[in-house]
DNA sequence: TTGACTTATGACTATAAAGTCATTATAATA
DNA sequence: TATTATAATGACTTTATAGTCATAAGTCAA
């Protein structure tokens, strides 16, 4: 994983992509600073030039991956008009992304918590990142409570944060059934599924 | 923390008390043998008289939470009639078991995997207590579905995964704002909003 | 070409914590 | 009480891995 392999012209993204790509395949409980240079093919020592320390490493595999999807899922949402289809856009352009980025997804969520690697600052800029995606949605439920199309009494971000949990919920799942190949169409029918519960519930 | 301490006969349980309080104390990462040792007044070797490795501790930990519980929960849930009244009560026996263990919950929730500290097959264990949980819940749908009351092209189990995944997220959410006091009127008001957005979704 | 500066190296150090085991204390039994 | 069996001890060993730093290689301006 050299930097033409890689296709990166800096260390710094190409030690990034290294570290990513061990992650994915091993997991973070396995993941060493010897693994670390040996698979971006640097010493040791010249990762301490580009990162503060393992935990620095760790901290921007996360906020890039999801800093990416954040962008792109608020670009597209931002477009649509009503609560409801920004909804499902959202639920749709996450679960496109988890599926772009499947082997990534498939370590983080399911060896769910990574966290505990990082330092108590790191752990709270992970939370800041979540809430950001909570308060998000949480003005998109605000909107549609104004419109009247949304329960009253609902807690928006509470909400933003259970709309998540349910995307997450439904890719933790698909993963620990091999459902690795998503393919669009079923993107699209989790996407309504997820929708159709959030919105109207699982009742008749 | 010695065993009149904690009112236990056997060292075992002794051992798995002391664990547990300081797991709730000081989080996953920071639990060592030493510490358990010193806290629990007693020799490092004695501990690997009664527990296999640190893993065997943990798991062990984890285990007994979840038992209890879910014991509790199904022999509430299965009093009752209707699929809508077993749902009801399984969120509330299940946010009340919270409650009063909140600060083990505080913990195994908010650090959010411990599990990458086990060995595989103590997570394919851990993973398979959700499941559990999960088909438990699925039967309920199921019921419900035959019943007419509930959509019928559900995935029952993954339905499963996403009640308890709301319930879930619903009790972080109140330990992050610091709602570490629940009391009864709380839990049942949560109860309702959980038990409402799941059955009706959030649209007026 | 030389010297100054920047970047990279990897053997080495430091440290934390799991797990061991010869020794000692306690309990049971004859 | 003496003898044996069982339980407990904690100093010690081992291991894993993060992070360092003296040395070497590369770059570039004069």
């Amino acid at each position: 994983m050299t930097e033409e392999e890689i296709g990166k012209t800096n260390k710094f993204d190409c030690i990034l992509a290294s570290a990513r790509k061990l992650i994915e395949q091993e997991g973070f409980s396995s993941f060493t600073m010897d693994k670390l240079a040996n698979n971006a093919g640097i010493a040791k020592g010249t990762i301490y030039l580009y990162f503060k320390d393992k935990n620095d490493v760790l901290e921007n595999v996360l906020k890039s991956g999801f800093q990416t999807m954040f962008n792109r899922m608020t670009s597209k949402v931002e477009k649509k008009e009503t609560p409801e289809e920004k909804i499902k856009t959202l639920i749709y352009e996450n679960l496109f992304y988890i599926s772009e980025n499947k082997y990534f997804f498939k370590t983080v969520f399911l060896d769910e918590m990574h966290v505990v690697f990082l330092k108590k600052t790191s752990q709270e800029s992970y939370n800041l990142r979540r809430r950001k995606y909570a308060v998000f949605i949480s003005e998109i439920i605000i909107k549609g409570i104004d419109e009247g199309i949304f329960k009253n009494l609902l807690d928006p971000l509470k909400v933003g944060f259970y709309l998540i949990s349910l995307i997450k919920t439904n890719a933790i799942y698909n993963f620990r059934n091999n459902k690795v190949e998503f393919n669009e169409d079923l993107i699209k029918s989790e996407t309504a599924e997820i929708f159709d519960i959030f919105i109207d519930g699982i009742k008749n």
